[in-house]
DNA sequence: CCATAAAAGCGGACAGTGTTCACATGGATG
DNA sequence: CATCCATGTGAACACTGTCCGCTTTTATGG
């Protein structure tokens, strides 16, 4: 009896050696992370087995279940500073952008909620995983120049980095009331409330 | 060999029936809680463990170890709650107090991490458990009021709910950071960051 | 081209988990 | 005093992460 084989899953049944196994079980694990909602129900084993490996298999490539979901995270932060980086109407200097910045954050959030949890889970940001640091660092860098350049001489520099926290702490802590359902709201509000808080002058204080 | 007996441990090792488990294990599940960072490392045998009592005599009080951890996060919000009821010099009304409230929220996630990420984990968060509902709807009742009476007429509803998203997104955005250890910072830098999120300015939006 | 080393897979084992079950205990009620 | 019933127990089940020794494949060097 054939398992349903996703893309990721071993080619063939009579193959010893997978290929790829490394980036499979990325793909296994990111499919499973959407499909189930819950962070700590995701199961090494589980993954093994949709790849179709044994699960000893994976230690051949992470030292580690935490080390798995790192690189899971480390996935997600890629994509969303991806997502963040998509050029608004041609321009990248407006405060538009910096409302398409926030927008991206928790649209991404949304669409991505496991995902979302698990990069700011003390299960891998704890981590001192170089890729995953350097992968996180990469949006607070983005944010930070973001509003440099909105901002220009009007901020000094300490001004800036007050923004720029203001900034995230806004959008982080909206998406993350949003994925925990705690805004008991309907799905036809979602959009009027992302745009209550990602208003520029609201980002930048003034 | 006797364990260390804290306050909340089985009483006598001879006596059958505990007297008052229910509220043993939540004082046991809060300690270890408070010791053991991560939520999902918290096990429901651990709990028993140290109240000296069998894993099954746990479901004679709680259904489940989701029910369990519901309720460690019920006491969470009302502790929060509390915490943020403190009358500040006498006064009731004044924005001093909303930046006061939004101070507490961000020293109770500080002192207590894992509980707070505990109630906001989709564990409990998910669960339609009516006394964790009602735990946390205290919460947003308490900070609406306060916008309301702050802003009084200069803001109509629709602006009060707007207000007390952001403020609410804000604290708690930065609350997380903070726990998440994302925001690289002295210890000595926190108190400045927390000040320039409860701004009542910046809160109100005006 | 073949021997041999390294890489990548396997099954089995171990301790630990949440949960359920039949059963034991003992305080409260008649 | 007898009898319920809430509250405890211990054993079992299926599952988990992780380690071990072993097998299979691929790559490498003479």
């Amino acid at each position: 009896m054939l398992k349903q084989s996703p893309v990721y899953a071993k080619k063939s049944a009579d193959s010893y050696h997978h290929g790829d196994l490394q980036s499979a079980l990325l793909a296994a694990g990111l499919e499973i992370l959407e499909r189930h909602g819950n962070i700590s129900e995701i199961a090494l084993r589980q993954v093994a087995r949709a790849v179709g490996v044994s699960p000893a298999a994976v230690y051949r490539h992470y030292s580690s279940k935490e080390a798995l979901l790192s690189a899971l995270a480390v996935e997600g932060f890629r994509r969303l500073t991806d997502a963040q980086s998509e050029p608004v109407a041609g321009r990248i200097v407006t405060p538009v952008r910096l409302s398409h910045m926030g927008r991206a954050y928790v649209r991404f959030a949304i669409s991505n909620p496991s995902l979302f949890r698990l990069m700011f889970s003390p299960l891998v940001s704890g981590s001192r995983d170089a890729a995953l640091m350097f992968a996180a660092q990469q949006l607070v860098d983005n944010l930070e120049s973001a509003i440099g350049t909105v901002a220009g001489p009007r901020l000094a520099t300490a001004g800036r980095r007050k923004a720029a926290l203001r900034s995230w702490s806004m959008v982080h802590g909206l998406s993350m009331l949003l994925i925990d359902q705690q805004l008991k709201i309907a799905h036809s509000e979602v959009d009027r409330m992302i745009e209550a808080v990602v208003d520029p002058s609201v980002m930048l204080g003034f």
